[in-house]
DNA sequence: ACTTGTCAACGAAGAGTTTCGTAGATGGCG
DNA sequence: CGCCATCTACGAAACTCTTCGTTGACAAGT
């Protein structure tokens, strides 16, 4: 289990679902999963039990309905799928990306501070 | 053809070859492939054919080995790839990939000047 | 006990991706 | 012409992802 394989969409939209609600039933996961897109019940169910056996999850079995937690935090699996991005569609360079990043959403000011505020930080300990 | 499905893993190694080399017979495109990654000749014959039905690449069929030619600029991909984890996993907040990115992989300085040129454009912008 | 509702488990189907073996077309060379 | 190398075309197999129908277990109510 060294290398986690990077989430697909639907466990992305289950682990929103997850990290948002805190452990959660099936029934209670699909319900909010099923608000966006429309899917069966079992649906849902597989899912979580697939992403239990890839270790995304983990699932609590004292209760007749299963509880089911995500596994990793939200930052982990995003510095995961960056890094991964990076290096499939950017030669690895963070600069383009951020580039790309600003040019396809336009940021509010506040993010672009915020921006600013990291880069700050990270020249600072570089020094 | 209105929402170009993002490319796969597969289709993204052979556009970065296409890149580099510009218009390339399967020949040329396949040996460059090969050296990072051994596979047999046909399968990347078949993905340039697949990838020439999505309309991802462009193929001149004048000479008998026929050429192939990224149809899409780099940028239009990054961007699109881009804009799509933005939604897929950061909930749209571009400040938070933008630190993902920059804690996945230590950017150099030359890089963080860059960005910071980045936002100061963007920020002339604004005003 | 019987029925009903809720739940996890299982299996399978359909789609998309990736790989490759084989066949068919073409051009050059003896 | 006939042989050989090269290249595309075709089809299928293996794999993953996603979805769902069905089954069986279990608890509560009648």
């Amino acid at each position: 289990m060294l290398e986690p394989p990077r989430p697909t969409d639907a466990e992305l939209a289950i682990l929103r679902v997850l990290r948002r609600r805190g452990a959660s039933t099936v029934k209670d996961a699909h319900e909010e999963l099923a608000r966006s897109s429309p899917t069966g019940y079992t649906t849902t169910l597989k899912q979580l039990q697939i992403m239990a056996e890839k270790g995304l999850v983990t699932r609590n079995e004292s209760q007749r309905a299963h509880l089911y937690v995500a596994r990793c935090p939200e930052e982990q699996t995003q510095t995961q799928l960056v890094g991964d991005l990076l290096d499939r569609a950017f030669d690895g360079s963070a600069a383009r990306l951020v580039q790309r990043a600003l040019s396809s959403r336009p940021a509010s000011p506040e993010e672009l501070a915020e921006i600013r505020q990291w880069l700050d930080q990270l020249e600072g300990e570089t020094k």
